[in-house]
DNA sequence: CAGCGCGGTTAGCGACCACTAACCGTCATC
DNA sequence: GATGACGGTTAGTGGTCGCTAACCGCGCTG
């Protein structure tokens, strides 16, 4: 057949391939759990061959963290762009994390638990980034709940990203059906207790 | 002033000093983190000296994560055992959980975390014990909320679970306020969302 | 006061781990 | 068809880690 003519989507470059290996098992195991070589094994190649697409163990989790900050942000930020209403854009806001939660466990894992095993730079900078995504919540949690004080939006944005992020914890539900229980439960908490 | 005669609260032993003491320091780097060193100095003591109270850095893990399956698991049962009816049990419930998370997010967020790294007979034991508190959840959301279905409640009391354990990650109010707010979003994401 | 258990100490051992060194086969290009 | 970038390999190295060994001072108790 004729090459690069198919509709790949897009065949996966090997260093994805290694971070989308390295998310699984640093979630499972954590950063200090796994090791070079297991990482390695887990693509087909062993061990030290790593090296010639990351410079470090490291390298691999800052990478891994920014990138997924940066797809938060990014995504956020889109759904504030288009924004219709205060309540349709804090929905658009939680579905879209509930997505991103419900496709990419493992990412969602590491980044909850392994953000104190980055080095000094790279966790000022996911810091950064993350800070930006939760000042977005803020802001529309107040748009779409008037009545909030800043502190309370916040607090509340970080109570509604461990419900929705608990999805890695529990498979009792099928992919739509979870996402609609989380999507009700984080919206009915935002808007209907007593914030 | 007089010997052992002050209103002390129980002095800690030195079994749970050195508990205290690796519980935050495993939240905070990991199980794999955290050098026999680091706990032993964190207590005043150097090194080896923990194997005179444990038998190995892993059954400080299980003994641990034991404990607090233990702990939840006692106290929900004995929300249940003086239950009033649906909606006050699971508000009860709901309030022992929120202070436990705010009295020992070290704990918690060991909890979350670091089972993956237990031994496989501890994990068993873990495991055993959280599915045992798990249900106890599942009963009372069901008798308060009687349309729900048995996987739906799982679900719905793993998330709460999140939602509540998000606690250690963000200190934007004072405790009062932060009990308030949990509970508050626990309760009625439990109570006034679609199940 | 001899004996001994308790809870410390330092030294050291074997295993493992991140990383480097040195080497090599496969292409694409000139 | 030589060249060199690319992406692999195996062997080895320095450092760290969990744990053991050997030793020791203190406070009970018979």
């Amino acid at each position: 057949m004729s090459p690069a003519a198919e509709p790949v989507p897009d065949k996966p470059t090997r260093r994805e391939q290694i971070l989308a290996a390295a998310a699984e098992l640093f979630a499972r195991h954590g950063f200090h759990g796994v090791g070079i070589d297991d990482i390695g094994s887990a693509v087909g190649i062993s061990g030290p061959a790593l090296y010639r697409h990351f410079r470090s163990k490291d390298a691999m989790l800052g990478e891994m963290l920014t990138a997924i900050s940066e797809v938060l942000l990014d995504g956020g930020q889109t759904r504030v762009d288009s924004a219709r209403g205060p309540h349709d854009t804090l929905g658009d806001l939680v579905r879209f994390h509930v997505d991103f939660a419900l496709d990419n466990p493992a990412l969602i894992t590491v980044q909850e638990r392994n953000l104190g095993n980055l080095t000094d730079p790279d966790r000022r900078k996911v810091r950064a980034l993350q800070r930006r995504y939760v000042e977005i919540w803020v802001e529309v949690i107040r748009a779409a709940v008037p009545t909030t004080e800043e502190p309370t939006a916040r607090a509340a944005a970080h109570a509604v990203f461990g419900l929705i992020n608990s999805t890695p914890h529990s498979r009792h539900l099928d992919r739509a059906q979870m996402a609609d229980l989380l999507t009700g439960m984080a919206l009915t908490a935002l808007t209907h207790a007593p914030l």
